[in-house]
DNA sequence: AACAAAATTCAAAGCGGTTTGAATTAGATT
DNA sequence: AATCTAATTCAAACCGCTTTGAATTTTGTT
C-alpha cells in the first residue's frame, strides 16, 4: 500500500541519504534528482514514519493541551472554541495536537510524562489559576508554552495573550453607571481563575470612582454557567433593593439571567439592564443587526489561533524573547440595556 | 534528568532485553530481577521514548479524532462534552488522543495521512451525514474504528452507539399528542446528519399515528443553536395558527425558543409546550427538582465514555465482531410542558 | 589534459526501544 | 558427579528515519 525510505532508495537506485534529503529540501541535492524523488515518492505513495522521524530528530511536532477533567474545569464550551482555533492554525503548520483529559491531581504528574517522554515540543495552558504551579514547572522542565491568561501581572518571563479583563469590566461598570445604574450586580466566574479575579478589580474600580460602595450581596462567583445566572438573578430580583443592572461574566450565565429576567415579567434595557462579556462563541452567537446583549466582545476562538501561532512560532526559535498580548475588548451596545429606572 | 533503557541496562549490569523484558512483565524475568529493575528504573527516574516503542512495536497507543472545521459543525459544545468523556478513558487505558482540527475538504486526507503514517491504532467517527464515506474508508483502510451515531439502519459490519433518536422523538410526540397538542412544531438539527434525519422519522411517524397531517411550515432544519430556536420560535409565534408546541432537538434552540417565548410574554407548559433533546451537557444543565424542559435525556459525555471503551476494545482486540449499542433516552417531565390550550 | 574546488552522493552510525535465536545458568534426575 | 531439561539471560538484528564524515562527480581553471 505504501512504501518506507528504503523502499523507495533502491526503487530509484539512490541511496537512503540523498532522498531523505531531497524530501526535506537539503540544498545540496540537485534539481534533477529531486524531481525524480518527488516523482517517484508520490507515484510509490511514500508516507514517512512521524515515529522514526520524532526518533530520529526530537522533535515530534505535536502540542500538548492538558485538560482537568472535573465537574468545573476546562471542558466547557468557552474550551471548544479555543480548540477550534488553536487546532485550526495546528493542521496549517503540520502539526499534531495531543489532548490529555485528566483529574487535576494527575495534571502535574501528566507535565512531567509528555514532556520526558518528548511526546511533544509544546505546551498550550489554559485557564492559569491564582497561585498557578504550572508556568514554574514548565519554565523547570525548559518546554515551550504560551499561556491563555496570566498568572501575575507583572509576569514578563514567559508568552502570554489575555483580554484585558480589568479594563474591560471596569469599562462595562463606568458604562452602566454613566447610564444612572448604582445598584450593578456582578455575576462572575471562579474567582481563583485570574482572569475572573481581575474582572472583579475593574469592576470594583469602577464602583469607586463614582463613589459606589460595593455590595457584597450582589456579587457572586461560581462556574459560568446557565442555571448560576437563573439562580442568582432570581435570587437578587425578590430582594428589597434589588439591583437594576447585571454585569455577567459570560454569555451563559447571562442567557440565565435573561431567562430569570423574563420569568419575572420584566424586560430586559427597559427595567433592568444586562451586560456581558462575549466569547463570541460560535454556537452561542449574540450578533444580528442590534444584539441581544450589550456585551464585551472578544472571539475566544482567534485567541486560540493566536495563541498557537504564538507557540509554534516559540517552538521553532527557541531563543526568541517572551511575548505577550493584551487584547481590548470591543463594547457593543445590544438590546439589554438602558438608563436605569426606579431606586436610585 | 532522565535516563534511556541502554543506561538503566548499564546501571545494572544486565542486558538491555531482560531490563525491557522486566519492565514489560514478560514471564521469564525472575521475580528477584525484575525488583532490581523496577528500583533501579524508579531511581534513575527511567521514562520509556514512546516514539521508539512505537517504532519497534508498530503500535502507538494514540486514538485519532479529526473535526471538520467549518462555520457549522462537529466543534460545538456536545462536541466538548463528547471529548470530556473519551479523553478520561483514554487516559485510564493509557491511550494519547490526537486531534485533527481540518476544513472539510481535508478531512479524507487527513484520515489516509493518520493511518497511512501509523500515527494512530484506531479512530473515532463523530456524527455521521448521510452517505458518509468515512466507515467505508476506515474499512477498506482497515483501521480499527468505532462510529457515535450509525450510517445507515442495518449495517451491522462496523461498531457503533448510537441514541435511538428515531424512538424517542417518536415518544415525545405521542407525549405531546397525548396533552392534546396537534399543532407540534418541529426544530430539527441539520438533516444532513443521520441523527436528525432520524429524528425527522419519529416524529412524522407518531403524527401519522394520530392521523395529524405535518405541516412544512413549522418543522425545519438548522444548525443547533441558541439564535435558531429563538427566531424561528418568534416567526412561528407570528403564525395565524400558530404552533402550541414545540419539539427541540438540542437544549440550545430549546433555550432559544423558550427566550422568544418569554419575550412574546407567553409562558412555555402553559401558553405553549416546549420538549427538547438534552444531551446533558455539563454546562447546560436541565435539572433540578423539576428541570427547566421536559426533555429527552441521554448523556454524551457517558457516550464518549462508552465509545471509547468500545474502541480500546477493538484496538486491544483486533477480531472481535463489531458491537452495536442502541441508548434509549429517558423522558423526564419539566416545566416547559402542559395540556394544550387553544386552537385545537 | 590536468588539477583543484565545488557540488553531489553515499555508507554507516545513530535515535531508543523490542524481539529473535543462541548461550548461559539453575534445577532436577539418575 | 554427570547429564538433561527448564528457566534465565544475552548479543545482535530490526523498526524507519536523520546526519556525519568520507567518497565520488562535476565544474571551472590554467
Amino acid at each position: 500500500m505504501s512504501v518506507n525510505l528504503k523502499q523507495l532508495a533502491e526503487a530509484l537506485g539512490i541511496s537512503q541519504t540523498t532522498v531523505s534529503r531531497a524530501l526535506n529540501g537539503f540544498p545540496e541535492v540537485s534539481e534533477k534528482t529531486r524531481r525524480k524523488v518527488l516523482d517517484m515518492a508520490q507515484q510509490l505513495n511514500y508516507s514517512p514514519s512521524p515515529h522514526a522521524k520524532k526518533l530520529a530528530t526530537g522533535k515530534s511536532k505535536t502540542i500538548g493541551h492538558v485538560v482537568p477533567q472535573s465537574d468545573h474545569m476546562m471542558i466547557n464550551p468557552l474550551f471548544s472554541d479555543f480548540i477550534a482555533g488553536a487546532g485550526e492554525i495546528y493542521s496549517q503548520a503540520g502539526y499534531d495536537m495531543l489532548m490529555s483529559v485528566v483529574t487535576p491531581d494527575q495534571e502535574e504528574r501528566t507535565y512531567y510524562k509528555l514532556i520526558a517522554s518528548k511526546r511533544v515540543d509544546g505546551m498550550m495552558v489554559h485557564a492559569p489559576l491564582v497561585g498557578d504551579t504550572r508556568v514554574a514547572l514548565l519554565q523547570k522542565l525548559g518546554m515551550p508554552f504560551v499561556v491563555h491568561g496570566r498568572s501575575a501581572d507583572d509576569d514578563d518571563s514567559y508568552s502570554w495573550l489575555d483580554v484585558n479583563n480589568r479594563r474591560s469590566f471596569q469599562r462595562a461598570t463606568r458604562f452602566l453607571l454613566d447610564l444612572g445604574h448604582r445598584r450593578i450586580a456582578l455575576l462572575n466566574g471562579l474567582e481563583r481563575m485570574t482572569f475572573a479575579q481581575r474582572r472583579r478589580i475593574g469592576y470594583l474600580e469602577a464602583l469607586e470612582e463614582h463613589g459606589v460602595e460595593p455590595d457584597p450581596g450582589i456579587m457572586s462567583s461560581e462556574d459560568m454557567m446557565e442555571p448560576y445566572g437563573y439562580r442568582r438573578t432570581k435570587e437578587m430580583l425578590a430582594l428589597v433593593r434589588r439591583p437594576t443592572a447585571i454585569l455577567c461574566s459570560s454569555i451563559l450565565p447571562a442567557m440565565g439571567a435573561l431567562r430569570a429576567v423574563q420569568e419575572a415579567g420584566l424586560e430586559a434595557g427597559e427595567d433592568i439592564s444586562i451586560v456581558t462579556h462575549d466569547d463570541m462563541l460560535t454556537f452561542l452567537s449574540n450578533s444580528g443587526d442590534i444584539p441581544m446583549f450589550t456585551a464585551l466582545r472578544s472571539s475566544i476562538k482567534a485567541a486560540g489561533r493566536r495563541c498557537a501561532e504564538m507557540l509554534i512560532e516559540a517552538i521553532e526559535n527557541p531563543n526568541l524573547e517572551p511575548v505577550h498580548e493584551l487584547w481590548e475588548t470591543e463594547l457593543v451596545i445590544g438590546n439589554s440595556t438602558g438608563p436605569a429606572r426606579e431606586q436610585r
